[in-house]
DNA sequence: CTATTCCATAGTATAATGGTAGGAATTGAA
DNA sequence: TTCAATTCCTACCATTATACTATGGAATAG
């Protein structure tokens, strides 16, 4: 499946800035673009929707940056999904025009929204904790890895 | 999750070949049309995909049409799937340009790897014929209500 | 030989995607 | 008060994908 890089990198955003705050700093738009390898001003495009959305707050000004706007264990995957691209976990194909016992409905109803609500189960146990653990757990046997060269 | 037309129709015309075959007659292209309603030109381009991929056998002439080249349970969904969009199920972002073991490659395995994984479960053990079933047993049922009335 | 059917390619309008660009607004520090 | 750093917001644009329409050719049964 093709994953939009609003998406994508809309999560990696929101996972660095969990990963790279510290208390009290606000995490700096332009920092996670370079940390990141992304386009600065397309990230701010970015950055705008998921405030919008109330995953990160943000200041302005000189001190000014990006950070949560509650616990990453509080931030649910699916909703990040909903808010940067609301087709991803949209039912598809709503279009009813077509008589409800016909084969296309049963194709919709067999195939297609229980696709649908297979991949929500999977989406909606998550939250943004769960995939920095990962990451942070990579690091972590990274450097176990190094010690015992 | 947005389902293209390709994808969505040429389901619908295997399994309206599948349901409306009768012993050694071929389903043809204006009668599926006519019925699940779409247009039969652009139809007729999707029925050629599904020959290309073996899943339909066709036959031109006065009583030409088409018909399933194998049964309805030997025709995995995964497999149309696959050819008519190389991406629905297709691993979301191969281009690893970056390092493979920050944040995006974090993402990478532990979201979008994963979710397609879970979605090829799904789907890789769905054949036509389960699509097919689904319908036939909606028609009963209906006529069943009928019959009580 | 002709009607019927599939086969194949070209074109096209619309929308989505993946950005770039420019500057306004706000903030904090000197 | 001024200035630099930062977010905020909107407009624009090139490319690609989608969902068809259109046209005509090729094969085949009768």
């Amino acid at each position: 499946m093709k994953i939009n890089t609003k998406v994508e990198l809309g999560i990696v955003a929101l996972a660095d800035i969990a990963i790279h705050s510290e208390e009290g700093k606000a995490v700096r738009s332009s920092d996670i673009a370079q940390r990141q390898n992304i386009s600065h001003k397309y990230l701010e495009q970015i950055l705008l929707i998921l405030r919008q959305g109330k995953f990160v707050r943000s200041h302005k000004g000189i001190h000014g940056g990006y950070h949560l706007s509650r616990p990453a264990n509080k931030i649910l995957l699916c909703d990040i999904l909903n808010t940067l691209d609301n087709n991803i976990l949209a039912n598809m194909y709503e279009k009813n025009d077509e008589q409800p016992d016909g084969i296309r409905a049963s194709v919709n109803n067999c195939l297609w929204s229980n696709l649908n609500s297979y991949m929500r189960q999977f989406i909606e146990k998550m939250t943004l904790e769960d995939l920095i653990k990962e990451y942070k757990q990579g690091l972590a046997e990274e450097q176990n890895y190094m010690y015992y060269i």
